[in-house]
DNA sequence: AGCACGCCGACT
DNA sequence: GTCGGCGTGCTC
């Protein structure tokens, strides 16, 4: 910088300083109006406050600069939250009223490049700096990565304050804990070494395959305790509540109490609050918890683990709906620390992550799993029943035969769908999805309609199955728990347990008895577990209008099927569904890890995400169509579609859980329709298309045309 | 989103 | 001449 230029600025500096002083002077002596602040000074260094202001409108993703009076400039540091008057108009000088809003300082400033009269910050709200450099820098990234507003993400990342949590100084930090012994980790090859790695302080990154049984929680906590005996810091983020206490309770027996916390919604906003200070102010480095966790501001990361990366609650509901294995993967790399990407299943999108050689398997060889695993035994829905109990409870013989063998022995489980799938047209001959030829969509048959393209809307009246060249399509209809409850019938000595939605079971005895469970609600069998297992209805999981139905389906079974005793213990799986099925098959060999390479292989090929990425825009049709018009999408962006988007179910009302209708306001109002175009773009576009879509929606929004449009970044309900 | 400013038509 | 219609643009 020239000497020029430097004094040009020092100067403009100190004018812009002088005009603030101006304006504060003259609000001092303004009394008719009530002030939460009586500095008459300002901050002799740094009088300036970006200001993040927390509404979450579009075209305010931006900070904006308020003075900091004298009195407040001790506690009106970086990260604090803060008032300020937001919207005010400027009359001879000076501003008058505005709303009082909240919001984050994100920076103190020598100086303002605003041509204008600053107003002053109203309130620094607490001290407490909860928005660090490192979160802010986070947050930054997780919305630009998914076309949202930084105040909309900051909103998940920090809690909402609770005075009273705030008051009390959080203890102090305990010295880092003895490195863990290896224990169950070595029965897979490389996991001793990987928590060597963790706890010298390198960032290895692994996707795990589990090995089937109720251990994995220990091996989790193990890894954490791996990194923490490094001195450094460990994050894991599991799906539900129930995992996350198994977790801490092993974590617990490995390092004692005070090293780490348990951030999960049961324990209450304000002891939520307490637990989260601790981390944000150093005090303990571990983490435990659900998906808000995920941002958890661990002090110095040398680990961050996913459990279950398929199970959709890892996806955020709230705008802009981040995943939290997207989340974690971005905080390894800025963060520099170990990844753990774990399951008893493995989704598309982990074997992308060893396929592309950032991060490496972590494995048992096929003699621990075949050690490890049940016996997995198929058989195709349409098999008749031999015998005349079986054909009572409407079961194939293997089957029946398999749950009556399972009940001499401890209880039996039989995992049944959820009601609401809806049903996907294949070839009734030989069951491959029926998929649009333009650009390998599902199809749909609408009540009264032709079939068409759920994605790009094409109709296809003449369909013919690619593979068998089949003329006729066949629509799976759930076959409901009616089954379960036969099967209760049919076993008139032994206990009906039931775990679902509304009562979830944690464990049941080691006793005989049925366990009927939906997906996702399987207790824990105590003891060796389960004696034997039944998944009913195998065509209403892969049946369902998704892209990840057989990965799904494959997910669900994995986790009934890991609860049942190794196969040396005499476990026996039955699961009714097409033999020769993808995911079926890779149930029977046990083999997730490989279902998911070959999902990649068909995926890269048919150009699905993850391989290529993907965004909806859904609005009323002029508005997207306007939308892709103008916005300036990366070379070789696809538009599919529009098409007219389903109407959301009036019959259902939406359960915690369910995904969220994103993004607040812009609902289809009554009697308008609406429509969705997908926008694909080649691999490492993804960033660029998110940009384009969300500059789109920005300038949209700032010429007030027409109405909101909802973008989502990597929709999940790909038809 | 609010709210103030501004540039044209009917009124005292 | 002045009041006020709501189109346009900004919010530190």
């Amino acid at each position: 910088m020239s000497r020029e230029n430097g004094r040009a600025e020092a100067s403009e500096a100190g004018e812009q300083l002088a005009l603030i002083r101006e304006a504060v002077r003259e609000r001092k002596e303004d009394r008719a109006r009530p002030r939460t602040w009586r500095g008459a000074e300002l901050a002799a260094e740094l009088p300036v406050a970006r200001v993040l202001v927390d509404k979450g409108l579009v075209h305010l993703d931006r900070f904006f600069d308020y003075a900091v009076p004298a009195a407040m400039d001790a506690e009106a540091q970086p990260g604090v939250r803060v008032r300020v008057r937001f919207g005010a108009g400027e009359k001879g000088g000076r501003r008058e009223g505005g709303k009082l809003v909240s919001g984050f300082i994100v920076e103190r400033a020598a100086r303002s490049d605003y041509r204008g009269v600053l107003a002053p910050v109203a309130q620094v709200l607490s001290p407490e700096r909860v928005l660090s450099p490192e979160l802010l820098a986070l947050c930054r990234a997780v919305a630009d990565r998914y076309a949202g507003t930084l105040a909309d993400v900051v909103q998940l990342a920090v809690p909402p304050r609770r005075a009273r949590a705030e008051a009390k100084p959080s203890p102090a930090p305990l010295p880092p804990n003895p490195p863990p012994e290896a224990g169950s980790w070595a029965r897979y090859g490389a996991g001793a070494g990987f928590l060597a790695a963790l706890t010298r302080g390198d960032a290895p990154r692994a996707v795990w395959t589990a090995l089937p049984g109720p251990t994995w929680p220990q091996e989790l906590a193990r890894a954490a305790a791996a990194a923490l005996a490094g001195g450094r810091g460990a994050l894991v983020v599991v799906p539900d509540g129930r995992a996350a206490a198994r977790v801490d309770t092993a974590l617990r027996e490995l390092i004692g109490e005070g090293r780490h916390v348990l951030l999960t919604a049961d324990a209450g906003p304000e002891e939520r609050y307490r637990r989260w200070l601790a981390v944000s102010r150093g005090a303990v480095r571990g983490v435990v918890g659900t998906r808000a966790a995920m941002f958890a501001p661990v002090a110095g990361l040398g680990l961050v683990a996913l459990w279950d990366d398929g199970d959709a609650s890892h996806s955020d509901p709230h705008a802009p709906q981040p995943h939290a294995r997207e989340v974690l993967i971005q905080r390894a790399v800025t963060e520099r620390s170990g990844f753990l990407l774990g399951g008893l299943s493995c989704t598309v999108e982990a074997a992308q992550l060893v396929e592309s050689g950032w991060a490496r398997p972590l494995a048992a060889d096929r003699e621990q799993v075949r050690a490890a695993a049940p016996l997995v035994r198929t058989v195709g829905d349409g098999d008749e029943a031999r015998d005349a109990a079986a054909r009572a409870a409407r079961l194939p013989t293997m089957a029946w035969q398999t749950v009556r063998d399972g009940l001499r022995r401890g209880p039996v489980l039989v995992q049944v769908p959820r009601r609401g799938y809806a049903p996907r047209l294949a070839c009734e001959r030989c069951r491959t999805p029926a998929r649009c030829r333009a650009c390998a969509g599902p199809l749909q048959a609408p009540a009264a309609g032709e079939l068409s393209c759920v994605w790009c809307g094409r109709p296809e009246p003449g369909w013919h199955c690619a593979e068998c060249g089949g003329g006729r399509l066949r629509a799976q209809v759930v076959g409901a728990r009616r089954t379960a409850e036969e099967l209760g019938r049919a076993f008139p000595a032994v206990p009906v347990r039931t775990s679902g939605r509304d009562h979830v079971l944690t464990t049941v005895p080691d006793a005989p008895a049925l366990v009927v469970s939906t997906p996702g609600a399987e207790p824990v069998a105590e003891g060796e577990g389960y004696a034997a297992a039944l998944l009913l209805d195998g065509w209403a999981l892969l049946g369902r209008p998704d892209l990840r139905a057989g990965e799904e389906a494959l997910r669900r079974w994995l986790a009934a099927a890991a609860l049942v005793r190794g196969q040396p213990a005499g476990g026996a799986v039955a699961v009714i569904a097409e033999p020769t099925l993808r995911p079926v098959q890779a149930l029977v060999r046990w083999d997730p890890a490989g279902h998911a390479v070959r999902e990649l292989a068909e995926r890269a090929e048919l150009g699905f995400p993850p391989v290529s990425r993907m965004a909806s825009v859904a609005g009323r049709g002029e508005d997207v169509a306007e939308l892709l018009r103008t916005a300036e999408l990366p070379a070789g962006a696809e538009v599919l579609g529009p098409v007219p988007l389903p109407a959301p179910d009036p019959g259902r009302p939406r359960r915690p859980g369910d995904p969220a209708p994103a993004s607040g306001r812009g609902h289809p109002r009554p009697g308008e329709e609406w429509e969705r175009a997908l926008v694909r773009v080649r691999p490492g576009q993804g960033a660029a298309l998110a940009a384009a879509l969300k500059a789109a929606r920005v300038a949209r929004l700032v010429k007030r045309e027409g109405e909101a449009v909802r973008v989502r970044i990597d929709p999940l309900d790909l038809g």
